[in-house]
RNA sequence: GGAGGGGUAGCAAAGCGGUCAAAUGCUCCUGACUGUAAAUCAGGCGACUUCGGUCUUCGGAGGUUCAAAUCCUCCCCCCUCCA
């Protein structure tokens, strides 16, 4: 094992606040593994960009010898995180639930070891929790304290709402921490005040204290909100080659230095230096590699620059070569390969110059199309199909 | 328990008897420019259409009226304050 001095090196890389790092110092100078507590809500098991910012760092952990505890957070799930949040979640089933930590499990294994990581439930003891206990528990708290939190206390002074239960969440979160008597907890920033409580409870158990390790939050593909699936501006790691590779040349300059920054270890300055395309393309490429090979990175890059600079199509164009028809409409053809929502969504796109056959823009909606060829109609920049008659 | 505010298109938010398929902003879509970036510009953003129009929308159900998102009745839901 690294020396304590080394380790920290590594671990501060990227980080937002280590709280308190003195601590952290003399945990890792005992040069036994620490646990590192990393909680998640299994209600979205869609494991995106933004959280590989977190299961990086939970890697490096593990790299240098610690241990990582990944709960699953199936009993808060109930609950809802109100952490940044203003509705209430419905509660999931047990299927529900299974079905998506496994697969979460899945995704978070493409980067975390899975050897070195432990897999526990906050249901397993969370149900055997009884309503003394809770009690006990929120004994330790203060409505007070309960209000630094910036959300709540935001909400508080716009007379906005607080549920009872959404204070109960922090505590909740705090007493995983004590149970699985966490070293430390890893978390984005926004969890820094759940992540505190965790901290407060162990003092009140009696034990030692977890560190706090608070990470940035990536924001989305849109460039201003935090990556989520719900807002739908994420890159998710199980997407195909192709897409992860779109997606990341479509983000903005800007946001792709911001990628740079919390997704690889490369030195800003001499991405600064590239031709931003190039520096795009690159940590398109670096990603589509991560999860999943260098292979498909190099085939998605190619297919990129063959479908934008040299106007070839993409590889795998959705086909319908059955037609019963020998011929239709434009119209009629677009509405059937559900490339428009409407057949008026279609007549506004002809209209726009939005629709082309085989390279020809369309301009009539009532042109027919002979389906006794091949033909690839396309809509907008981005989607195709290829049609055909029934031989 | 009492008082008040509110539910309008993906979101936010106007409208408060006809000119409302519903202002405006954002999002989104298409086109131009370009580096599938940003910014900008142009157009669009309920459905169907023989492009003349037609049909279905403003929490729900009824009603008044030639005419209702707008007025009335009942119901449902959300929020705030007081107790």
């Amino acid at each position: 094992m690294k020396s304590a001095q080394e380790q920290l090196e590594i671990i501060k890389r990227g980080v937002i606040e280590i709280i308190p790092e003195a601590e952290l110092v003399k945990k890792l100078a005992k040069g036994k593994p620490l646990r590192i507590k990393w909680g998640a809500d299994p209600s979205a098991p869609d494991i995106h960009l933004g959280h590989t910012v977190v299961l990086n760092k939970l890697k490096q952990f593990q790299d240098l010898g610690h241990e990582v505890v990944f709960l699953v957070g199936d009993f808060t799930a109930m609950i809802g995180d109100p952490t940044g949040k203003t509705v209430t979640r419905p509660a999931l089933s047990a299927q529900e639930v299974k079905t998506n930590s496994q697969t979460y499990q899945d995704q978070v294994f493409k980067i975390l070891d899975r050897k070195k990581t432990k897999v526990v439930y906050n249901r397993s003891w969370l149900t055997k929790l009884k309503v003394e206990d809770l009690i006990k528990l929120a004994g330790n708290y203060t409505v007070a304290r309960m209000l630094e939190r910036d959300d709540f206390h935001k909400r508080y002074k716009a007379e906005q709402p607080i549920s009872i239960h959404e204070f109960l969440y922090p505590l909740i979160q705090g007493y995983d921490s004590v149970h699985l008597k966490a070293d430390i907890e890893i978390g984005g920033t926004d969890q820094k005040f759940n992540m505190l409580v965790g901290r407060t409870l162990q003092k009140e158990f009696e034990q030692e204290p977890q560190i706090i390790i608070t990470l940035p939050l990536l924001e989305g593909t849109d460039g201003v909100q935090k990556m989520s699936k719900s807002l739908n501006n994420y890159i998710g790691v199980t997407e195909p080659a192709k897409e992860i590779f779109g997606k990341v040349m479509s983000i903005s300059d800007e946001l792709m230095l911001r990628y740079y920054e919390l997704l690889t270890d490369l030195n800003l300055d001499e991405v600064k230096a590239m031709h931003p395309m190039e520096a795009k393309k690159k940590i398109a490429g670096l990603l589509v590699a991560r999860f999943h090979d260098d292979k498909k990175a190099q085939a998605a890059r190619q297919e990129f620059e063959g479908m934008f600079k040299q106007g070839k199509l993409p590889d795998n164009i959705p086909k319908k070569l059955d037609f019963v028809e020998k011929e239709l409409t434009v119209l009629a053809l677009l509405s059937r390969v559900e490339l428009v929502s409407s057949k008026s969504e279609g007549r506004r796109l002809i209209k726009q110059g939005g629709v082309s056959i085989d390279g020809e823009i369309v301009t009539d909606e009532a042109m027919m199309v002979d389906l006794n060829e091949q033909r690839t109609i396309k809509v907008g920049k981005l989607k195709f199909y290829q049609v055909k008659a029934k031989a």
